[in-house]
RNA sequence: UCCUCAGUAGCUCAAUGGCAGAGCAUCCGGCUGUUAACCGGAGGGUUGUAGGUUCGAGUCCUACCUGAGGAGCCA
């Protein structure tokens, strides 16, 4: 082959007219009689080609009409404007040189048609491939940059919390034991309680890494490993970290618009529906969302009636995210439904200085956050009411002896906000490889 | 852990208790603008597993396995 210079098929817009070196994997291949359509991929998109029989070399023509689905290839070629290419361009091929030639004795399992979900999790390996799946990648990327683009630009510092952990943060119920030498570890269900130790040392922290829980859940907003970013201020309130996380939301959202909105179109997204995600967010206490709950068991949208004082469940919350177009900031939940760290609020002992934030269009909780709990007596009182183990929790208290100050953070699942601002049924897309209830490979 | 549904060709699915079928994929042939291309042909089956009912079971019954959706729990 003659040395075009080698460009990507997200770029090759900036080359029409000219010969560029492709270097890529077969999508599919269509024929018409003397014409041969190829489609390449080389993971920032995907283009077709054109050969004419009567117009390049036989061995070329003959080389593209024989390849098989997904086998790897270096192709050079003409750009060429064209209205009739999906994405504006395509590529009038002069040569091809064929990296590996997939076996059709062997094929490509996943073809163009439809699939199952058990077929496609299977060869979740090679299910990345599509274009669907690999803009959720892009998105989900992007999401992440965009996250810690917000953190960083407001002077947090990023302090990654441990993976293997001594003991549970939250009951020990749904946590993966390891063998940690001659103790017993634990894979961590939240960074929460390190961030608050780096909060007191920096001030204004994050961390952001995978969390894991062995919940026996089953449904589409469940994974056993998933990512989440947890920022923790010092001396900041319930409010101000309502602040901070209805910023970071509307921030992500217009990023991705921003830089991603190609992406959003192949996945199918409607963008209109994020187009309305701006701050300021509704925020309603747990008393008035109880309110609402009842009448919308009265007007019979919601099958049980809800009683004041349990936690919300799904259905529950889709009801309520779907009264706004934005997400709604639900607080001051009943400290007794809640996590033993949260402050309770001065007004009302009763309930807890915390918020759930519920993404619109029944994506559920994506962010929980709370004040934590100030007073050491208090502190200790709440481990021994939970019948958790005091000596585990001898460096958390340690916090509120030392120059203990009002301080608050929240969880942001990166998953389940993948999941909603690509529109995604599941949660499974919105990660490489996930890890759930009945899935461990690939 | 509980509830509901499903499992038939590589994939997606049909088949009243009575001969195991189609589309896609693969292979062969045709077509000079195809858009999950189309047209013709070929090969491809231990109907999830183990029992049971029946003259006869993919179909009915029991158990188990696997998967999906939901509940609870949670981000």
């Amino acid at each position: 082959m003659t040395q075009s210079p080698v460009t990507t098929i997200s770029e090759i817009g900036k080359h029409d007219g000219q010969s560029v070196t492709l270097r890529g994997w077969l999508y599919n291949l269509r024929e018409s009689g003397k014409l041969l359509f190829p489609i390449f991929r080389d993971g920032s998109g995907v283009i077709q080609g054109v050969l004419a029989k009567n117009a390049v070399a036989a061995e070329v023509f003959d080389a593209v009409k024989s390849l098989t689905q997904e086998s790897s290839v270096i192709v050079e070629g003409k750009v060429r404007a064209d209205k009739r290419a999906p994405g504006g361009f395509e590529l009038d091929v002069a040569a091809i040189e064929i990296v590996q030639r997939v076996s059709e004795s062997d094929p490509y399992p996943i073809s163009p048609k439809e699939h199952g979900v058990e077929f496609l999790m299977e060869h979740r390996h090679l299910w990345l491939r599509s274009s669907r799946q690999s803009s959720i990648l892009r998105v989900r990327a992007e999401i992440i940059k965009a996250v810690r683009d917000f953190f960083d630009d407001r002077g947090f510092v990023l302090t990654d919390s441990p993976i293997l952990t001594p003991a549970a943060c939250e009951g020990t119920s749904t946590l993966f034991p390891v063998d940690y030498f001659d103790e017993q570890a634990y894979l961590t269900q939240s960074g929460q309680l390190y961030i608050e130790a780096s909060a007191m040392a920096l001030g204004k922290v994050y961390s952001f890494g995978p969390t894991f829980r062995a919940e026996k859940s089953k449904t589409r907003r469940h994974l056993t490993e998933f990512w989440m970013v947890e920022p923790e201020v010092a001396y900041a309130t319930l409010d101000d970290i309502m602040d901070l996380a209805e910023g970071l939301i509307s921030s992500v959202v217009k990023k991705c618009l921003e830089r991603r909105r190609a992406d959003l179109d192949v996945i199918g997204r409607d963008v209109s529906k994020l187009e309305k995600i701006e701050a300021p967010f509704p925020r309603i206490t747990y008393d008035a969302a109880v309110q609402m709950l009842q009448e919308g068991h009265a007007q019979g949208a919601l099958e049980s009636k809800f009683e004041w004082g349990g936690d919300l469940g799904s259905p529950d919350e889709t009801y309520l995210a779907q009264k706004f177009d934005r997400p709604v900031m639900v607080h001051r939940y009943p400290a007794k439904v809640k996590a033993f760290y949260m402050e309770p609020d001065p007004k009302n002992p009763a309930a807890a200085l915390c918020v759930d934030v519920l993404a619109p269009e029944g994506y559920g909780e994506i962010i929980g956050g709370s004040q934590r709990m100030s007073s050491y007596e208090l502190l200790v009182q709440r481990i021994r009411e939970h019948g958790l183990p005091e000596e585990a929790f001898k460096w958390y208290l340690d916090l509120r002896k030392y120059g203990s100050v009002p301080h608050s953070g929240f969880g942001m699942g990166i998953e389940r906000a993948v999941a909603w601002i690509c529109g995604l049924e599941h949660v499974r897309e919105t990660i490489p490889f996930p890890r759930m209830l009945n899935r461990l490979y690939p």
